[in-house]
DNA sequence: GCAAGGTC
C-alpha cells in the first residue's frame, strides 16, 4: 500500500524545510522498535508538539518536531522499524532437502535476508536517513533491541550526511515515562556490540540445530512409517523441551501406582445437639495397622477436649498488575482461550485503543502511572461502574510492587467498552483485563479465621472456619471469592464433647492429571524457554506438529508421536529434550553479551558440540527407531492400493496420513503428492513418459481438480524445472492438457517434438520441447502469456499473446500487449533465447500443431529407434 | 518444507 501525502503532511514538510533552510538546521533521525513506541516517545520528547505522516512502507509513521540536540536547534524525525529488519537463513542451494545432507548445515554458510520483504524496511530506513546528520537508536533495551540497533545502522549509515564527530547514539531507557525518556535523551550512550553479537550467535545456533535435526528426523521417519500423521517431524531448542514437559507429566501418569491410605473420620456432638466433623492432625497414614491402633486409642479416650481456640485475621492479597504471561495463563485456565488466540485478540484490542500494549514482562505500575485517571474511565460502565465510583470515593489502594522489566507498562484498559461493541472473545478478554486492573487497586480480601483444637485419646484434631470481613477486590473478581462463610461453634477451653462417631476410611492416592496449558506456561517461564511473545508460538507448534492434543480443560495430552520422540531423545541423548540445555546455551551467550568471551569462540564451541550431538544422534537413531517400530506401522503395512507403479507395474499404496503420499512396496520408493486434497485414480490413464498411472487431486473448498503423474510430480522431466512444477492443470509439463492448450509449434530442434508453453514458468516464460529437451525462454517479466487458436500464416505455428505491466514492457514503443507468432514476428524474435540447441528455428518452417496436437503425430516414427538417450527422448515411444 | 526472535 502506498500512502500519498495529505495536504497536512505536505504543509508540514514545507514548513519544516523552510525553517531548516533559513536556520540551516541539522536533522536527527530516531528509530524505535515498533510504530506504537515511536509515537509515545515522540509525544513525550516533543511535549506533544509534533506532526505525523505515514512512511513510504505503509507500516511505520514519521513524527517530526523541532528541538534541542547537543545544544543546537535541530529537526527531529522519529520513526520505527517493526521488530527485526533482517533474519538469517542458508543460501538457496542449501534449502534443497533432496540434495543437502543435514549434517552440512552445521558448516554451511549463512546469509542475512530481509525479515519481512513486504515491508521494504531497509529501503524505507535508507530513504528516511538521507541527508540526516545524526542517528539516535530507541530500540527496546534488551539484547534483541541491541541487535536491531546494528541492523538499523547497517541500513542507514551510508545514506547519512558526513559530519565531524560522533553521529550514532543509543538511548537507554527503562520505562516509557516522561522522566525516564527525557533522562535517556540527555544521557545518550553507544549501542552495545557485544549484546548484539550474542543475538547473532543465538540466531545462527537455532537455525543450524533446528534445521539439521528437523530435516534428518523428518526424512528418516517419514521414509519408514505410514501413520505418523505429521508433515514435519520438527526439532527446536524451545519447542522440544516444551513437548518434554508434556511428556514428563504423561510418564508420571502412566507410571503412577495407586497406593492405599487411611484417614480417620471423627464426628463430635455439640451442646446444641448438632454434629461437627474434625480434621486429624496426622491427615492420613499409609499403614492400616497403625491407623487402626489410633482408632482404638480414640475410641478408648474419654471424649473430645477443647485445647484452645485461635482466631486470626487472614488476608487474600489483591493481584499484581497484569503482564503478558499472566494474561495468557488466566485466559487459558479461566476463559478457555489458547495463548495464540488470546494474543491475536489482545493485539486487536490494542490497535483499536481498548487496552495498552499487550506484550510486556512488567507487572508493576510505573511511579507516575495515572491509576485514578484510568479508573475514572470505567466509572459509568454498566457492569462495574458502581463499584468503580465507590472505589474512587473511598480512595484507591496502593498497588502491589512487582517486577519492572523496563519494557512496557502492565496491561490495562485504555478506554471503556461495553459488551455490545466487542466480539464475544474480545469482550471476555477486555472484561478480564479491566476487572484485573480494578482489582490491583482495590483493597485486599480480609476474613476472620477461627481454628478450634481438640484432643481425643492423645490424638489431636481441629476444626477451621473462615468468615468474610471485607470481600475487597474479590467483588470485582468474583471467581476468586472465598467459599461460603464457615462458622465454627463457640467453645470454651477444656470443654468436653462426646465423640459421636469414629471411622477408619480407606482411600487411594490418585494420579496427577495432564499438564494444563496454564501450568505449561508457568514451567516455560520458569526455565526460560521462549519469551512472552514466543511462548504461544511454541505451544502452537507442538499442537500443529501433532505432538500434543488439547483436551477438555485446556490440558495437553501428548500423542503417540510426541511420546516416542521424547522417549527417543531420552534414550539417545537426554540433553536434546532437557529444559536446562536452553539455559546452558543462554549462559554461554550471556558471556558474549558481557564481553567476557569471544563471539566466534563461543559460537563455534556451541556449534561443535551440537554438530557432535547430531552425528551421535544419527549413529544411534536405531534406538529411537525401536520405539517408532513398536508404535507405528511401516509404509509397507500402511495405506491402500491405488495406482500402478511405472517401473514394476505393481499397485502402489496410497498413504493417507499426513503427509499423504504413494509408496511402492516392491521398489521401496515413496512419491510425495500435493497435500490438503483428495487423491483418486484418474481413468486408469498412464503417463506417456514413464507408464505410472495418473491420479486425480481434488481439493474440497473451491473444488479445484487436476490429474498428475506421481513420478513426474517428484522427478520433473525438464532439467531446470522445479519439483512440483509443470502444467497448471496437472503439473505434468508434457501432458495432454499442454498439448491441447499450449502446444505452440513443431519443435525447432528435432523431429516429432512439440514446443509446449509451460504455463507455470512466468515471469521467466518458456517453451519446452516434449521430446528433445530444447528450452526456449522468452518474455522475461510478462504478466501473461497465452496460446491462441489462430495460426501464423507464414509458418503455421500458433499465435501467442503476451501482456506486460505498464512501464515494464520491452516491446517497441512500450506497448503493454502484443499478439503474433514467436517465429515470424519481428517484435517477438529479439525477445527469445534458446538453450540446448544451436539454431533458433528449424529450416523449412514449422507447421502448426492443431487439434489433438501431438497425440497422433509421429506415430511409428519414434519406434524402432535406438535406445532413448534420456527421459525426454522416450516420448516418441510413448506417444501412441 | 526447517529454528527462534522481533513485530503488523
Amino acid at each position: 500500500m502506498i500512502f500519498l501525502p495529505t495536504a497536512k503532511t505536505i504543509k508540514c514538510d514545507i514548513v519544516i524545510n523552510n525553517i531548516k533552510q533559513t536556520l540551516k538546521m541539522k536533522t536527527v533521525l530516531m528509530v524505535a522498535e515498533k510504530p506504537s513506541l515511536a509515537q509515545s516517545l515522540a509525544k513525550i520528547l516533543s511535549n506533544g508538539n509534533m506532526t505525523t505522516k505515514k512512511g513510504s512502507n505503509g507500516a511505520c509513521s514519521i513524527h517530526d518536531y523541532v528541538g534541542k540536540f547537543n545544544g543546537e536547534q535541530v529537526h527531529f524525525k522519529m520513526t520505527s522499524v517493526c521488530g527485526h529488519v533482517m533474519g538469517c537463513d542458508f543460501p538457496g542451494k542449501y534449502n534443497n532437502w533432496d540434495k543437502v545432507d543435514p549434517v552440512e548445515l552445521f558448516t554451511a554458510p549463512i546469509s542475512k535476508k530481509e525479515a519481512n520483504p513486504n515491508l521494504h524496511m531497509p529501503l524505507f530506513l535508507r530513504k528516511e536517513a538521507t541527508n540526516v546528520d545524526y542517528l539516535v537508536l530507541w530500540l527496546d533495551c534488551d539484547k534483541e533491541g541491541e541487535n536491531i540497533c546494528f541492523e538499523v545502522v547497517d541500513c542507514v549509515r551510508s545514506a547519512m550526511n558526513r559530519v565531524p564527530g560522533q553521529q550514532i547514539y543509543r538511548a537507554r531507557f527503562s520505562a516509557i515515562t516522561e522522566t525516564d525518556i527525557k533522562h535517556a535523551m540527555n544521557n545518550l550512550v553507544q549501542p552495545n556490540k557485544n549484546e548484539a553479537l550474542s543475538v547473532d550467535a543465538r540466531q545462527e545456533l537455532d537455525l543450524r540445530i533446528g534445521c539439521a535435526f528437523t530435516r534428518y528426523q523428518t526424512r528418516f521417519f517419514q521414509g519408514k512409517y505410514g501413520d505418523l500423521d505429521s508433515t514435519l517431524i520438527s526439532y527446536g531448542p524451545c519447542q522440544t523441551p516444551t513437548l518434554g514437559f508434556c511428556v514428563e507429566r504423561h510418564d508420571k501418569i502412566q507410571s503412577f501406582k495407586p497406593e492405599a491410605y487411611w484417614v480417620i473420620n471423627v464426628q463430635v456432638l455439640l451442646p446444641n445437639g448438632k454434629s461437627l466433623y474434625l480434621d486429624w492432625e496426622r491427615v492420613r497414614l499409609f499403614d492400616k495397622e497403625v491407623a487402626q491402633m489410633f482408632v482404638n486409642r480414640i475410641k478408648a479416650g474419654e471424649g473430645a477436649q477443647v485445647i484452645e481456640t485461635i482466631q486470626k485475621k487472614g488476608e487474600k492479597p489483591k493481584p499484581l498488575a497484569l503482564n503478558t504471561v499472566e494474561m495468557l495463563r488466566v485466559a487459558s485456565s479461566g476463559l478457555g482461550m489458547g495463548p495464540q488466540h488470546t494474543m491475536q485478540i489482545a493485539e486487536r484490542l490494542y490497535t483499536q485503543g481498548y487496552i495498552s500494549y499487550p506484550r510486556t514482562e512488567t507487572n508493576s505500575y510505573p511511579e507516575n502511572f495515572d491509576l485514578r485517571g484510568t479508573l475514572k474511565q470505567q466509572a459509568s460502565h454498566p457492569h462495574w461502574g458502581k463499584y468503580v465510583t465507590e472505589l474512587l470515593q473511598n480512595g484507591i489502594e496502593k498497588p502491589k510492587k512487582g517486577h519492572d522489566a523496563g519494557d512496557h507498562p502492565p496491561i490495562t484498559p485504555m478506554k471503556s467498552a461495553t459488551e455490545g461493541e466487542l466480539e464475544h472473545d474480545s469482550w471476555r478478554l477486555y472484561d478480564y483485563i479491566t476487572r484485573h486492573f480494578i482489582g490491583t487497586i482495590s483493597p485486599n480480601c480480609t476474613y476472620m479465621q477461627t481454628t478450634i483444637y481438640f484432643e481425643i485419646g492423645s490424638e489431636k484434631f481441629s476444626c477451621t472456619g473462615k468468615v468474610l470481613i471485607d470481600p475487597g477486590f474479590t467483588t470485582i473478581m468474583p471467581w476468586l471469592q472465598l467459599g461460603e462463610d464457615e462458622e465454627v461453634p463457640t467453645l470454651k477451653k477444656d470443654e468436653k464433647l462426646t465423640v459421636d462417631d469414629v471411622k477408619l476410611v480407606e482411600k487411594q492416592t490418585s494420579p496427577p492429571d495432564y499438564l494444563t496449558e496454564s501450568e505449561l506456561i508457568t514451567l516455560m517461564e520458569k526455565h526460560g524457554i521462549g519469551t512472552d511473545a514466543s511462548i504461544p508460538v511454541h505451544i502452537n507448534n507442538i499442537c500443529e506438529r501433532n505432538y500434543v492434543n488439547i483436551i477438555a480443560g485446556r490440558k495437553l495430552k501428548p500423542t503417540a508421536l510426541g511420546i516416542v520422540l521424547v522417549h527417543g531423545y531420552q534414550k539417545i541423548d537426554v540433553d536434546l529434550v532437557l529444559p536446562t540445555m536452553r539455559s546452558a546455551v543462554e549462559q554461554q551467550l550471556t558471556l558474549i553479551a558481557q564481553g567476557k568471551a569471544d563471539f566466534h569462540d563461543v559460537k563455534q564451541h556451541a556449534i561443535d558440540i551440537f554438530h557432535r550431538k547430531f552425528r551421535y544422534f544419527v549413529d544411534c537413531i536405531s534406538a529411537m527407531d525401536e520405539l517408532f517400530e513398536m508404535t507405528f506401522s511401516s509404509l509397507a503395512d500402511s495405506g491402500r492400493p491405488l495406482s500402478r507403479c511405472g517401473k514394476c507395474r505393481r499397485y502402489m499404496k496410497f498413504v493417507q496420513a499426513k503427509p499423504s503420499r504413494l509408496y511402492c512396496c516392491s521398489c521401496d520408493t515413496t512419491f510425495s503428492l500435493p497435500q490438503n486434497g483428495n487423491i483418486k485414480l484418474y481413468k486408469e490413464l498412464k503417463c506417456p513418459l514413464d507408464e505410472f498411472e495418473l491420479v486425480l487431486w481434488t481439493t474440497g473448498a473451491k473444488g479445484k481438480t487436476y490429474p498428475l503423474c506421481p513420478y513426474c510430480y517428484n522427478n520433473p522431466p525438464f532439467n531446470d524445472m522445479r519439483k512440483g512444477m509443470g502444467c497448471n492443470e496437472c503439473t505434468h509439463p508434457t501432458c495432454s492438457h499442454s498439448f491441447g492448450q499450449n502446444g505452440v509449434s513443431e519443435c525447432v530442434e528435432c523431429d516429432n517434438g512439440v514446443l509446449v508453453l509451460d504455463l507455470t514458468s512466468g515471469p521467466k516464460w518458456r517453451m519446452a520441447c516434449n521430446k528433445c529437451n530444447v528450452v526456449i525462454h522468452f518474455f522475461d517479466g510478462a504478466t501473461k502469456v497465452s496460446v491462441k487458436e489462430d495460426s501464423c500464416e507464414d509458418c503455421g505455428a500458433n499465435v501467442v499473446e503476451v501482456a506486460f505491466k505498464e512501464g515494464k514492457s520491452p516491446l517497441p514503443e512500450a506497448r503493454s500487449e502484443h499478439t503474433g507468432c514467436v517465429f515470424c514476428d519481428a517484435v517477438f524474435k529479439p525477445l527469445m533465447e534458446k538453450h540446448h540447441a544451436v539454431a533458433l528455428r528449424r529450416s523449412g518452417g514449422a507447421r502448426a500443431t492443431r487439434g489433438g496436437r501431438g497425440r497422433g503425430r509421429g506415430r511409428g516414427r519414434g519406434r524402432g529407434r535406438g535406445k532413448p538417450k534420456d527421459k525426454m527422448a522416450q516420448l516418441a515411444a510413448y506417444f501412441v
